[in-house]
Formats: C-alpha cells, structure tokens, sequence
DNA sequence: ATCTTCAGATTGTTCAACAATCCTTCGATT
DNA sequence: AATCGAAGGATTGTTGAACAATCTGAAGAT
C-alpha cells in the first residue's frame, strides 16, 4: 500500500512548459524566520522507501529498478540514486556495482553482528544511567508493551520492545549513539517481516524489560546491565532459530 | 596538494563526439572473474574528498561549492551530489538546504558525543577480548608509536594511537563496529588539524596504551577495560581544553 | 537607520543522451 | 549434446544542460 503515491504535489505534469509558476514546496512562513526542515524530494523518497522497507512491502533480496522507482514515486533517476546512497550507508539496502541496489537481507552473520553493536551501546548507556525523565520514558515504553499484550496486539507488542531499546540507548544523551541505535533497529524490522513470532515469545521479553527497568529505577545499574546483557544474548539466539527455520525458502 | 588531479584517465576532453570510444575505466582482467571492486566515479570522489578533510586541506566551517568541486575534479556536478550525500551519512560535511554543503566542524557537545561513542564501543569490544591475532595487532600498535615517539615523528604517533584504539575495536570481529568506529575516527582526523598537540600530550597516551595492552595480555579484561575508560575520560578533557584555547578565532 | 527590491549566485531537480556493464538468448564449434 | 562465444536488450553509471527555488548581498526608498 502507499507504493504509487507521487511525492510532489502533482502539478509536475509537463514540466517544462510552466515558466514561473508558483511556489510548489515553498511552504513560506510569512512571519517568523525558523524554517521548519522542509525536506528535500530526495529525503523524502528515501523516507518513502524506508518505510515501505519497514512495512515489509519490499521483502529482503528484492532489486530496486531506479527507473521503475522513480516512476513510482514520480521523481527523476538522479533523485532515486541520491536516496539510494543514503539507503546503502545505513545498510538498509546494498548496492552492486553495475547490477543494481537490492534489499538488505540479514544473514546469520548479520544478525550477530546488529547484536554486537546492540550489546555494545545499550549495556554502555544503560551502565551510565540516565535523568529521571530518561528512566521515565523506559518506564513508559514497559508499560506501552503491557499494554499492546494485553491487546493481544503483536505489532505493538514490537514497536513498545523497540521503543524499550531505544529508550535505554536514549539515557546516553547521544545523538550519534541515537542515530546509531536507529539504523540498527531499522536493520532489524527489515528482517522481522519473515517471521511473525508468537505471542509468547514476546511474553518472554516483557517480562525481561520490566526486571530490567525495575533494576534500572532501583540504581541497580550494574546488574540491570548484566540482565540486558543477558537478554540481549537470549535475543540473540532466538532470532537464529527463527532465522534457521524461515531461512529454507 | 593532489588537490586539482582530475578524477577520470583524461581522455574526457569532448565526451559526445566519441562514439564507442575504447574501454576507459574498464581495467578488464582478461582471464579471472573475480573483479576486483572498481570504485564509481561517486566513490572516487568521496574518497577524495574525505583523504583532503583528513589532511586538513578542506578546513572545518569551509563551504564546498558544488560546481568548484566538480570543475577541480573533472566530474559531473551530480556525481559530487552524490559523494555529498555519502559524507554527510558520515557527519564530515553538513548540508543546509539550499545554502550549500560545509566541512563538518566539532563543536564541545560533539566531542562528548564522540567520546560517548567510543567509550561505548570500545570499552564494550576489549572487555569481550579477543584472538591472539587481534591481540597482537593490538601490541604491534603499541609498538609502533612507541617507534614513531623514538622517531619524535608526531604525525606518525597520532596515527599509530589511532591504529591501536582501531585494533581495540576490531577485536569485536564485528563489521558494523569497525565501520562506526572508522567514521568516528574520520570525525575526529577532522578536528586535530586545528591543534597540532604537543609531545608530551602523546607521550602520555603512549605509557597509557602500552598499561592497557598488558592487561589485556595477561587476561585481566575487566581492568583493562577500566584504564580504556579512564583513558578515553582524561583524552576528552584534553580535547576539550585544546578546543577551548584554539577555538578563539 | 531600517525596510524593500532587485539582481547574481548556488542549490535542487529534471530530462535526455550515451557509455559501460550485465544478463540472456541464440547459434556455432568441437 | 555440451560448451563456448557473439549479438541483443536492459539497466546502471555519468554527463551536460536547463530551469525553478532559494539564499545572499547590495542598491535604493521611506
């Protein structure tokens, strides 16, 4: 779905006939001076693409045609391959020379080496602590994930887990450790899509985040660290099952 | 220096009067299959790019215009889009819409932030140990500023010292790690260029890594992984007081 | 002195062209 | 029949030109 949406407005029918028209993405604020980040077409096809990348509508493996993509969203090839480039430096897509840009698919490889990164900046900015509104907002994402399982709502039941995550890795502070914890949990939704687990399996977790976080709200940084740490290494090994199953297609 | 060579063999004079010119880029091995990744031109481009802000030749603040960049290399200006697009993934430039692309330039926030990334990884990466190869690479660091220290060759000191927080990280065996780390380290060639510090600064790293690599030789990760962290607070705090005084201008 | 207007420069984006490369198909050879 | 190699088509890589949108800075008006 969202997959033939055009991102400019459509008034770029014929684009060459209109001489001066007006302003298309101008956006002017007629007052003040902040510019709200107006995005750039190129930012948003790669905001487009990573979102259907994250809905699974382009499965793993999948090739990309610029021109098929560019038609698409309505934009020119140059633009596609600009956000091609920014795609590839966050490993969301790959990129071979002369054959073409395809999805990223996590292999067992891959998978430990996302935990390594995971295990290195959330036990680190789990280990340093965090402002009472930092440990609040991990507080939150337990009780979002209590929440969507009493729902019976696995989607959320995901989306609180990452919102946990990135709650932990957000007490650092960090904007690039932020930004680093954003593309790997982009790397994991691609390769989510392939296995729907079960309620249980999440069951598992949520009670793992609430011993963390109550670890974490007690000052017990140390083993609430040694707990995610022991979570993340479990993590691990069932995404390998998962993965050794679904894997044989 | 190499600072006007152009990026493309020469034989670029008048591109659309050749028809079926000879193979310019192709280095075609006539035998084997195996090609041995020719970089794009794109790539080539933001490799050059990157080697100048290395040097310091592409000062921190500098705009980069486009059509300069493109003319000095011999390229197209949307190849450059394209390299841009990759250095500011890699926080060595910043775009601002529409007012152009500027070297990248750490601020005191941002040297924390580093830090906090690589006290992260790091730490995180020597406290899980590693091979005798990896050990060893990381001895063989050690002894290579102390040769470049003996040498008075400060240059080659401060990149040994970064060979050696580089082999730190590549005990992880992880891809991703290394690549994280790399940037941060590109960030951070980014910066020096304004202080060329003093002797006696790298002397003191040098007694410091030559402390760690011990412990990490004789099995005591736990205490290793405590003096890297202490090392990377006090390198902090001494970059930040270079910044303060160079920061005058 | 402050505001507006205007021209110049640069970026953002598109388009069209072509070269280089890859993949496939189809013969030709052994 | 199997293998090899040569067209052919499709797609990527790269370029150059064009133009709209935006920013910058300077000249002019209030």
């Amino acid at each position: 779905m969202a997959s033939s949406d055009p991102l400019v407005p459509s008034s770029r029918v014929s684009p060459r006939v209109s001489t001066t028209t007006t302003p298309d993405r101008g956006t002017r604020v007629a007052s003040g001076r902040l510019r709200v980040a107006v995005p750039s077409v190129a930012e948003r096809v790669a905001d487009e693409l990573r979102l259907q990348l994250a809905e699974g509508a382009l499965p793993p493996g999948m090739r990309l045609t610029e021109s098929t993509i560019a038609e698409d969203l309505g934009v020119s090839r140059n633009t596609v391959r600009e956000a091609f480039v920014e795609l590839a430096s966050e490993r969301l897509v790959v990129r071979h020379p002369n054959r073409g840009v395809f999805v990223a698919s996590l292999e067992a490889g891959d998978i430990h080496d996302v935990y390594t990164v995971r295990r290195a900046i959330e036990v680190s900015a789990l280990r340093a602590g965090g402002s009472p509104e930092d440990m609040a907002a991990v507080r939150a994402a337990v009780e979002e994930g209590k929440r969507a399982a009493a729902a019976r709502d696995d989607e959320a039941l995901g989306t609180a887990n990452q919102h946990f995550h990135g709650a932990i890795v957000a007490m650092a502070g960090s904007p690039r450790l932020n930004s680093i914890m954003g593309q790997v949990l982009a790397e994991m939704r691609l390769f989510f899509h392939k296995a729907t687990v079960d309620a249980q399996f999440y069951q598992h977790y949520l009670k793992d985040n609430e011993t963390i976080c109550l670890a974490l709200e007690s000052g017990e940084l140390d083993r609430a660290a040694d707990l995610l740490l022991a979570y993340l290494d479990r993590s691990e090994d069932n995404l390998n099952e998962v993965h050794g199953e679904a894997g044989t297609d």
